[in-house]
DNA sequence: TTTCGAAGTCAACGGCCGTTTACTTGGAAC
DNA sequence: GTTCCAAGTAAACGGCCGTTGACTTCGAAA
């Protein structure tokens, strides 16, 4: 019989900051693969290779600990890179290219927000915090009349092309070159960008 | 005190297809407004006025319960009015201004979606019936090439809208009137839809 | 009115999950 | 080497949930 999973791991020597981080990022690879309810704290301190009261211990609670996670998330997971030129096409190449295996990805944030769009307390944390860190630079970026509701219906079709695309995976999808979905993308986001 | 909630309600008469029924339409308004894992069996059965033993008698699971929700939901709500002209316009309103207390809606399917983005078995019933309903019709009325693509697309749109103007209710969302988000979204899938 | 199958209920089982309490262990300071 | 606090573990508790099997009740047919 092999060695068991906690042996097969580099055996992290007594962090806490180290730790910490660990529980995150794990927390975060779940939280986006699996949404708030089916994360189960056990499975996130077995990812971290810990145990699931050391993560009460740590974040209070799960309710504590994917808040954090949120907060995170959205704060490192900016949508634009630095240059603002051709912003539709740098954000359609984003949710059709970025990995979804990447922990700190652009794209987590929105696999985030729309593996919790059924847990009203996880819905109320982006709600809080997107307006004042996504959206904003967004709108900043758009600029012009209305920036705000145009900010909005591009974070709109972002969510809704990452839903088909990384989860719901039709056969149109699949079917289709990466390309051609970049070109249909960035066209109805400068339609609404303006 | 009050009477009891069971002698508050009309109090059927045992009658095997409308109490199916019932129970249909219960599942319906849960599954739409909590998703998979918040809506609980005892909940539903509560609804409909009876108990979640009966859920089970008659659906088997309570997969099998949400299995036949979301075909019927996919069946019944087409997205489509009949006329075919204006059909951006015709779709921005039904999700700007479609209500989500209306279980046989055209909004329904799309609240059922992406409320239960995070149960792979939900995800897998949709992927299932969508190609052969939704995106079949829509891909018609679209036509033309990359018809199949375009559909695929037009329904991330909606998906994302609805996510945005439904769930997560940003400032920018509740302070625009709702004809600037009809505009906004129809010009974007109308350049989707060519 | 009696009968009998279908409609519906009741109560319990087993499992999973978040959380807590008491305990053990590591490692740095003296 | 001893001490001692922080880091980490083990085990259990209570609650909720899906499911099941045995029981009860309604209502139509005879």
């Amino acid at each position: 019989m092999p060695e068991r999973r906690a042996s097969a791991r580099p055996k992290r020597k007594r962090d806490a900051a180290a730790t910490r981080e660990a529980i995150l990022e794990a927390a975060t690879r779940r939280l986006a693969t699996q949404g708030y309810e089916r994360a189960g704290v056990r499975e996130v301190a077995a990812d971290a290779g810990v145990t699931a009261a050391l993560v009460n211990r740590y974040f209070g609670s799960k309710e504590g600990l994917f808040a954090e996670v949120i907060a995170r998330a959205l704060d490192m997971g900016h949508l634009l890179r630095d240059g603002r030129a051709n912003l539709a096409d740098q954000l359609a190449r984003v949710v059709v290219y970025g990995g979804e295996d990447a922990p700190d990805g652009v794209l987590t944030p929105l696999l985030l927000l729309l593996h919790s769009a059924a847990e009203p307390r996880a819905i109320e944390l982006f709600r809080r915090d997107l307006d004042r860190t996504q959206l904003r630079l967004l709108a900043e970026h758009i600029g012009g009349d209305d920036a705000a509701v145009r900010a909005a219906m591009v974070l709109a079709q972002l969510t809704g092309f990452a839903i088909l695309h990384h989860v719901l995976r039709p056969e149109a999808f699949a079917d289709a070159r990466g390309e051609k979905l970049v070109a249909l993308l960035s066209k109805s986001l400068a339609a609404c960008i303006g």
